[in-house]
Order: structure tokens, then C-alpha cells, then sequence
DNA sequence: TATTGTTATACTCTATAACTATA
DNA sequence: TATAGTTATAGAGTATAACAATA
């Protein structure tokens, strides 16, 4: 077989083009799809996500999510706040401007990547989504 | 639908995964995944191809492609060799020792992303592999 | 004028190691 | 002793711009 049709050199080049056309359509929004993914997983949980929990989730290494976090706090859209249960801990919550950053962000980032994904149809995308999932899944680095 | 089941970031992991796996099972033959990506490219070629042709079909900048062709060049796997048809053009073919270093590696290259491609059956991986080619065939950026 | 290969530069991402404060 | 967050650093990947030789 082709190394054109390698999987990993075609999983290489399809991650790139979903990356870029998501940073460009988030651009505009001054984000990356890197501190999206913070700004998002922060919105979706209740009482906040400690840094270690992003960085389990995202499969990043804790020091990347300091960065991250830094980022996005620096600009107002999410604060560290002490955990009641662990001084050690912190957990990362939205502010309010950062949900309406989120949302209108995840508008734009939704159409970049569904134009990235091209004529795949919804049952297609469902599929590949199940297929990535299940390789995902298999991450052994990732001790979450 | 939660952050997690995002396309674009499960395809950027399972993407890391996949060239982490490769790297990994490369590392003993001296290789990463994009000198081994030219090397296989050469290897395939009947005439050698050009630099530009390589940017071409890896989607990577001329620039790079220069890299990767020196790094191959200095431990002698790969060399340049003046194009008949044009002298602006060098042709990048594989030494024998090249061919001999790409067949050893290609056997553990294979078995490292096989592992990493964890329980999906072989026509899943097909499956996985048309729909990635599909969303690769849509990069406008690559101009060739 | 346009193209091939090349050099240079800067920024992002990835990978480790070490440190601090808490547990 | 182990864990959460942080700082620091180095290497790999990505993105541009410019230049010489050649078409």
C-alpha cells in the first residue's frame, strides 16, 4: 500500500486542515482552538474543573493548562477560584463575558469545521466520530 | 453536544497518538515519522521525485522538505541528484542502504500504528482510512 | 516574470525536569 | 511520601518572507 495511504499520514493531514480552518474561524473571536477547548470544558461543568481535570480531559500536560489558563484569565473570560475541598487545588470557571465569548465563538467554530469536513455526510460524521473515539479511547499516557 | 465529542479534537488526538506510536516504533532505526514519510516517498518513485513534488503530496512547505531531505542525506539514506529535465529541480532518490533501512522500518512502522489502531477490525480501518482521505482531498491549500 | 531550492526567523506545540505549597 | 500548580527549557512542528539560480 501507498505511504499516501497510510492512516497515520492521512490522520496527520486531516487533523492539521480541522485545526487550521478552526483557528481561523475562531481568529476573528481572538482565540485558538487550544484555549477554546478550556474556555468550552469550563462552560459545560458545574462548579468548575480543576487544572488537573482539564489537563486529563485534553490529554495536555499540566503545565500547558497554566498557560492556557493564563491566557484566558488574562483576558477576563475565566478566573481560578480556591477549591473549598483542596488549597492546593483551583478550579477553572467561566465568567460571564467568557460564556458569551464561548457561544459566539462555538457558532463560528462549528461552520470552519463542518466547511473543513466537507461533503461527509451526517451519518459519515457520526461514524468517524465513532471511530476516532475509539482510538482515543485507547490512550494509555493518559491516566484519567 | 459536549466539548469531548468534538470531531476536530478527537481527530488532533487520536492524530498525536497515532505519530507518537510511530515515532516511538521508528526511534530504533534512527527515523520520525516525516523523514520516514520522504524516505517511503523516494522509495516508492521510480525516477526520484523533486523536492517540490514532496511538498506537494506531504503538504508541507518547501522550506521543510529541505530539512528532512538533509537530515536523510547526511547519514546517507537519500540523495540529490540533478533533474535531466530541469537544473532549478533536484530529484531525491533513496540509496540502497536507504531502501534497506525503509523495508526494516516499515515492518515495525506498521505494527506500531496497528497497535495504536487497537481494536478497530480491518474494515473498520478501511472505513476510518476513506473517510480521512476524503476530508484530505478537500485541503485547498495544497495546490498540486 | 515565475519557479526550485534554500536560508532565516518567529511562533506554536510537545516533552521533561524541577520547584512550592499543600495533602 | 505523593499530588496540584507552577516555572523553565529544549526540541519539533508550522508559517512567512526573502534570496540565488534557472526557466
Amino acid at each position: 500500500m501507498p505511504f499516501v495511504d497510510n492512516i497515520g499520514f492521512l490522520m496527520s493531514r486531516a487533523s492539521g486542515q480541522l485545526v487550521r480552518a478552526t483557528n481561523a474561524a475562531l481568529a476573528e473571536h481572538g482565540l485558538r482552538v487550544r484555549q477554546y477547548s478550556v474556555l468550552c470544558l469550563a462552560c459545560e461543568s458545574v462548579e468548575g474543573l480543576s487544572q488537573r481535570d482539564l489537563a486529563g480531559v485534553l490529554a495536555l500536560d499540566p503545565s500547558q493548562v497554566v498557560t492556557l489558563v493564563d491566557e484566558l484569565a488574562r483576558v477576563g473570560w475565566v478566573e481560578r477560584r480556591p477549591s473549598p475541598a483542596d488549597r492546593r487545588t483551583k478550579l477553572v470557571v467561566p465568567t460571564d463575558l467568557g460564556r458569551e465569548v464561548r457561544e459566539r465563538a462555538a457558532v463560528r467554530a462549528e461552520a470552519g469545521l463542518a466547511a473543513a469536513l466537507g461533503p461527509l455526510s451526517p451519518d459519515e460524521r457520526a461514524a468517524l466520530r465513532s471511530l476516532l473515539a475509539r482510538v482515543v479511547a485507547l490512550d494509555v499516557s493518559a491516566t484519567t
